[in-house]
This record gives C-alpha cells, sequence and structure tokens, in this order.
DNA sequence: CGAACTTTTGACCCCATTCAAAGTAGGTGG
DNA sequence: CCACCTACTTTGAATGGGGTCAAAAGTTCG
C-alpha cells in the first residue's frame, strides 16, 4: 500500500516511518498538508544565502542542493537532496538557521510554510519526534560529508559521493546503486566536493580508466561497486536505509 | 537567577531556553536529570567509532570532540563541545546515528541515560521541540564547518574555528572573544582543521607574524579581533547567540 | 633527570589549482 | 535543416599550497 503511494508527502511519510514510529493520523496529517508547487530551472537559488526560510522544501522532481555561500561567491554543496528529501525540515524548528538552496536541475518542489509545519508538530508530539529523529539523520549524513571533505583525496570524495547518491536513488526506486542518473555539471560536483571542476573531470577519468564507472551523458553505471566503495570507503550504515526494501517485488 | 544557576543541567537549560520557549516546569525537569559523572583524561574515546550510544553526553568541564574515522584510522573532528554543551543530544533521537566522541583533555562530563532523555520528550512535547532546536543549530554549525573544510585555505580556517570558538567560550562566561583558553594539541587542531600537525605550526606562525593571535602555552590572545574575523570570513550569526548576553554585569 | 609527548623548523615532493584553449553537446532562430 | 551561440567537457602546461619525511628543541611528568 505504502509503495504505490506516489504522492510526495507520502513518501516523505514513508521515509519518516522507516525512522520514528508514527501512526495513520500522523500520516494523514502530512498527506493533508498544503503548499505551493513549484517549478524552476536549474541554475536557480530557491533559498538565497542569508535569508530567512519561510517554507520548508518537499522535493518532488530532481535535485535540490543545500549550500554555504562565501563573500568571495565561492560556494560549498552541504547536501545533495533528491525526489522524496525534505531539504531544510530543520527550519521548521528554527527558521533562522534554514540553509540556502539551489535548484540543481530542472526540479520540481512543493514549498509549505513553516508556521502549518510547526502547527502540525504542536498538534502531534510523535510526529516532532519523527521530524526530529529525520533532522538526525540529516546531521549524521553531513557529519560524513565533512568527514570526506576534511581527510579524503579527491578520487576517494568522488567514489564516496557515487556511493552514497547510488543507495539513496535506489532506496527511492529510481534507479539501482549500479545505474542512475545524477544529471550534475562537474561544476556542481566540483561544489559539492570542494574540488575544482577541472580536477572533477581528471578525477572521473581516473575512476573510469579504473573500471569503476562509466558515464553516459550524466549517467551513471557502476560496475564493480565493491571496488568503487572501496575506493570511497563506504560504509552504508550512517544513511539509515532499510536493508531490507519493502518493495513490491 | 540563572546566571547564579552553575549546575551544568542549568547551563544547558539556559541554553535551550534562549532556542526555544521552556517553561519553568520544563526546566524543573532537567534539572532532575540523573547520570554518572565521569572524568577522563585527555585523548579518550568516550564513545568509539561504530558504537551505538545509549548515553546523551553533558560536557561540564574540559573539551569533548566530535569525529570520524577512517578505515585507516585517520579522524575528521566535526565539532568541538565546550562546557554547557550536550555533545549527542540527536542520539536521543536516533540512538544508532550516535557520532564518536573523544575526550580532547582532562574533561568532566555526565552521563544521561538516552531512555531517560527519550522518557523526557514524551512527557513534555515543548522540550522535544527544544531538544529538536538546538539539533538544528548544532546542524547549522556543522554546515559551516564542512564549508570551511571545502572550500577555504588553511590559515582561513583556524581563523574562523578561532572566532568561532572565542565566541563560544565568551558565550558561556569562560573567556572573552579576545583571551580564551583552547587547550588543544596541534595534532587535534590538525584533526579538526583537515591539515597535518605541521602545517596547523606554520599556520599559527602565519598568523602570529600578522599580529592577529597571540599564544602562550595553549592561552590565546586575539589582539586585533577584526582582523582575525575577516581573514576567517567569519559571520557569527549562525552561532545562534544572543546578542545581548543577559548576564549580570 | 630521563622518557614521552609536543612544538618548531628545514627540505623536498605531489596533489590539486590556475590559466588557457580546444573539442563537444544542446538549444534557438533563420 | 543548418548555422550559430552558449554552456559544458576535456586536455595541456605551469604553479603553488599543503603533505611527507626528518630532526632538533622545548615541555611535562613520573
Amino acid at each position: 500500500m505504502r509503495a504505490t503511494d506516489t504522492s510526495p508527502f507520502g513518501r516523505f511519510a514513508d521515509r519518516l516511518a522507516s525512522l520514528s514510529s508514527i501512526g495513520p493520523d500522523h500520516r494523514a496529517a502530512l498527506l493533508g498538508l498544503n503548499g505551493s508547487v513549484i517549478q524552476v530551472p536549474g541554475g536557480i537559488d530557491l533559498v538565497p544565502p542569508g535569508e530567512k526560510a519561510r517554507h520548508a522544501h518537499f522535493v518532488v522532481e530532481g535535485l535540490v542542493g543545500r549550500f554555504a555561500q562565501f563573500s568571495d561567491g565561492k560556494r560549498q554543496i552541504t547536501a545533495i537532496h533528491i525526489p522524496g528529501d525534505v531539504a531544510d525540515l530543520h527550519a521548521v524548528a528554527r527558521p533562522d538557521v534554514a540553509p540556502a538552496l539551489q535548484a540543481l536541475v530542472t526540479t520540481t518542489l512543493i514549498r509549505v510554510p513553516l508556521d502549518d509545519m510547526a502547527a502540525l508538530t504542536r498538534d502531534m508530539p510523535a510526529l516532532a519526534r519523527a521530524f526530529w529523529a529525520y533532522c538526525a539523520v540529516d546531521l549524521a549524513v553531513l557529519e560524513r560529508w565533512a568527514a570526506s571533505l576534511g581527510r579524503r583525496a579527491a578520487i576517494q570524495r568522488m567514489a564516496h559521493l557515487l556511493c552514497e547518491i547510488g543507495l539513496r536513488i535506489e532506496q527511492s526506486g529510481r534507479g539501482s546503486r549500479r545505474s542512475f542518473a545524477l544529471p550534475l555539471t562537474q561544476q556542481q560536483l566540483a561544489d559539492a566536493l570542494g574540488l575544482t571542476p577541472v580536477h572533477v573531470n581528471r578525477t572521473l577519468k581516473m575512476l573510469r580508466g579504473k573500471g569503476l564507472i562509466t558515464i553516459r551523458g550524466r549517467a551513471y553505471e557502476v560496475p564493480d561497486w565493491k571496488g568503487l566503495a572501496a575506493v570511497g570507503d563506504f560504509d552504508p550504515t550512517y544513511l539509515m536505509l532499510e536493508d531490507f526494501v519493502r518493495r513490491a517485488v
């Protein structure tokens, strides 16, 4: 039943349910949320740096990047969000720490007023705890991201990112870890990995040369998953994915 | 009244109150928490990597580092916690994403069972929301940390870290941004900044050479705060400190 | 007063950046 | 359908920031 629910709120509710115990009433409350559906082309800032957010952003289609920006304009992407994710759920708890967001490709999302979300958490404490758990996982993922940036070489960072995204896309039912679309430009990958676009290009070339990945357009194939995971020193447990995916067949 | 409450739980309650609206009953509940007080020398792992936590760690005295570790043993510190902080509050929401923790210097802390904390959040929804807000700020701080690691040069990272720590220590009443103790070894600074100890040494030398800091032992003086903040491109708003400190003179 | 840990400095090397330019889509209008 | 424009990818060559290796000097503490 759950797997057939294609509503974006339904997908999010599924994810919450796998992280915290919520009941049918909570699920219904989520499905009853209202927000404005917007579609934006890639490269657009959904929430500019430094702006106090007034909405939570549910990703329906496409990719959203969470980022920090420096005074010289340089950016560091700190998270990549795929359909089914809420990019800035922690803003419900503290609107003034909301991160900047950009659409990485043409993206469809739903903007739900933070006030509505906050009201939900006041009416339903279990939902507040579920949101909190979601943010705790978000924090754990960010911790790994930071560790990668601080201590890993370029090829390891790239391998780790591809492993993480591959698994998350597989979990979301939009591909598999061995074959998925990641329509980011190399400039965007550079912003995510803390590298220059030129070096991203060379790094991808190395991974191709080792036979770990192949790229056609912006579709990635991973013929040697274990090899890629070994290069990236990747351990999936931190993602808190359901090991046994409850998808129909 | 609050400022005179020297209990570690009291300090934490003060911080929560500044982030979320909690009442006297919540405050009382926090003060009624029970945990075991432990003191450990620097260099000890409080929570080893990969271990599922069963306690929340309240820092009473000293410094605690949150970190991720790689298969080759290298570490990246992702947060530094000072007295008054809870180092792993998000573990209350999801014990299986608890971060690894190490004592950076001789440290006193209180370990409160996660079950007790979780019970509190079930009895008092407002407290759950306050904990969540605390984690949201934690996440925002980590985002800046990641951005630093990804995009800033060594001297900028160091300057930024010293600014952040300086302000947080000032807020906690244990020093000022212009003069504070930060008893970390250069190896530990290296793990925090994603550098080698050798380069940390050179970087500190550069900051000294520019007249931005002076170091005596492990006490830092910042004669030129604005200069240091400029080098680190530091903007304090993300820390969510009270601009007007409500401390009795 | 010696052992172990830190801090400091020097010399050399390499990974990633910078600068520059050529090649390759993808999309738009004539 | 082709010409053109723009954005993205790819490659080369030179530079530099930070790493690595090694050793000396300073600290701390038993």
